[in-house]
DNA sequence: CGTCTATTTGAATGTACTCAAAAGCGGTGG
DNA sequence: CCACCGCTTTTGAGTACATTCAAATAGACG
């Protein structure tokens, strides 16, 4: 199939598969077809999926307690997501999961992933790599956050998603970058004028 | 053997490991006593091993381009540290891991690590596991730093680790909750007066 | 006891926020 | 087709949280 070229590209950059493996696991996957705004998942529900973006892309966000919206994650095409909170403990989750445009997904529940595992163990493997690579990014933001301002995490955003960036909502990059919109607005006339 | 009672503890909150697994594992790990400041990893060596905190307690810190230090993670009894980063791309890290007190570890070297996902698979599921933990600690750790104030971070960092609280330098607290030693002084002096 | 580091204090400054409101922009229906 | 609606983006003024720089004080260790 198309749809699962990308998929199957992903997953071979850390683990080897044969032909029967490749099956079965694309065998596991639920394709969806996401139209703008399209909310995947919600805050307090318990989320049972990883997800893979095939075109398109999507975000994950949450509230704090004053009511403000934060932008947890970005994820383009070739791209996982989930609510990783949720998704390990099987609790109601935090964040919301939403499509940022026309977005095609694939889908792996906890429990076919689980199936997974014990058919094809390599799937563990590959699974931990991915996580931590997660990992060291989420890491590397908190510190991005810590030492650089404003400008210079907008800009370093800009360079890891180049093509991403134009296509996104200015309110949204804000929020990931961890500014108000309105500040943002004028950080990035500041900028152009420089 | 006493000093790895904790460990196994550790280990069998996830996965169940008969007798034998369990020797293997132990063969596997080497023991250290660390002095109060001493370095286990600096910045620009390869990080080769996931350490295992027996007693006392490390820490993980790094420095950005100006200079300043910043506190990654804590890393007390029964916790794991390492710099993930170099730990996966076996290339020279950026963080530096040091005794904060009188440390004892276990170290599993990334080629014993990869020994044991060989022998004992569901090693894999347990360092996974380790692994989504943290994720969802770092995401929450980051989203603490958009939404909470400085004393609110305090505050949250006193309730996740009360018993090493009152052990940490300030200045190292200061750095971890993402403000100067000067402003954390006055802050703690403010909340002690309401 | 002296030295080195950690902590505190004060003053001036800066980065980013809040509140309020205007302007821009895209989609929809009359 | 354009007028209106809702949402995004911009603008301005005042403010708050946290920083920088400089220096004094307190603690820890040999």
């Amino acid at each position: 199939m198309e749809s699962t070229a990308l998929i199957i590209q992903n997953v071979s950059v850390h683990i080897n598969l044969d032909e029967k493996e490749k099956e079965f696991f694309i065998s596991l996957l639920e394709p969806l077809t996401l139209k703008r705004k399209q909310i995947l998942l919600a805050q307090g529900q318990v989320c049972r999926h990883s997800i893979f973006v095939n075109s398109g892309c999507l975000r994950g966000y949450m509230y704090d307690r004053n009511a403000m919206e934060h932008v947890v994650s970005f994820a383009p095409q070739g791209w996982w997501i989930g609510d990783m909170y949720s998704l390990i403990s099987q609790k109601p989750g935090i964040q919301y999961i939403e499509a940022i445009e026309e977005t095609t997904v694939l889908r792996l529940s906890k429990d076919s992933q689980e199936l997974l595992f014990r058919e094809v163990p390599k799937f563990e493997r590959f699974f931990r790599i991915l996580i931590e690579n997660s990992l060291v990014a989420y890491q590397q933001r908190l510190i991005d956050n810590l030492s650089l301002t404003a400008e210079e995490r907008y800009l370093k955003l800009s360079k890891q998603l180049p093509s991403l960036i134009n296509r996104l909502p200015l309110n949204q990059i804000a929020s990931y970058i961890g500014v108000t919109p309105q500040y943002f607005s004028k950080m990035r006339k500041r900028m152009l004028l420089q």
